[in-house]
DNA sequence: ATAAAACTCATACCAAAGTATGACCCGAAT
DNA sequence: ATTCGGGTCATACTTTGGTATGAGTTTTAT
């Protein structure tokens, strides 16, 4: 966390010192005004997008927990949910592959990396006794986690 | 969260200083273009952050918790599958799909070469307009093609 | 406060899936 | 008889899926 909050506050750091930089370079250089003050909205605009999703990704594991349904996959059985330790984000996943969804497909859903997803699939096919994701889909809604 | 949002508020303020600072290194001056920078840049940082935020939650919507929905049990429909063109060969590689064989196991129980299921997949995914097999099996119970 | 679990990400590697193309056989329709 | 659709198979290739391992961070439970 501190290591973090570092790395924005030098991140900002070096952002105002650059804006300074360039305010110097249009103001006195070129003096071309609008262009500077669209820079400055899109440079901030950005930097707001990408705070926007950190602070998303920290917010990743609070809220969602209870939904008990999705769109066209519904959770019937929360007891063999929990029986079967699959986490959360693994849920997820698993509901995203029911939806026939690629790897790549899944992380640019959920706002990570491919390799993440990976991961998931992996621990998931793990906890679900399965080798791939067609087998894991039929297992599931065998064991009665997700359905349609 | 509220921790968060205060911490972006300090080093907003700290920003803000900087700015301040770093006017005297280049600029011995004060005015109001400063001022009106940096309030263009926390307008777009909001409008950064906000956004970001909708986009959180549009995608909260959009994975996770949906009204229900409930088929009841589906009668394969003749019509849609002739519709599609799919042949008799072409369905049972398809319904061994939808059990999560991998095309090594549907090629042993069909007695045939895992190149033939491969070209029998490739068909019926051109035919179903997907791209692979999860996504097959999916449209394919759209369509009513198969049921579980 | 600390340990455990969950989440994220990366690299490297191997296996499976999927595509493209061409070929042969067979049975049914024209 | 010839054409045509379906079935079979092969080779070569690209893409995706999946495993193994390690590491850093965050959340949660003790």
């Amino acid at each position: 966390m501190k290591k973090t909050l570092l790395i924005y506050g030098l991140f900002l750091g070096i952002l105002a010192f650059l804006l300074k930089i360039t305010e110097y370079w249009f103001w006195v250089k070129l003096n071309a005004f609008d262009i500077y003050i669209v820079l400055i909205a899109l440079i901030f605009l950005s930097v707001g997008l990408w705070l926007g999703h950190s602070v998303q990704q920290k917010n990743k594991g609070k809220s969602l927990s209870q939904p008990i349904h999705t769109e066209g996959v519904l959770l019937i059985d929360a007891e063999a949910l929990a029986q079967s330790n699959i986490s959360k984000r693994e849920l997820e996943v698993l509901v995203l592959i029911a939806k026939g969804m690629s790897n790549q497909e899944i992380a640019d859903n959920l706002f990570v990396s491919q390799n993440t997803v990976k991961t998931h699939t992996s621990r998931l096919f793990e906890k679900l006794d399965v080798k791939n994701r067609t087998h894991a889909i039929v297992k599931a809604k065998e064991l009665g986690i997700i359905t349609n």
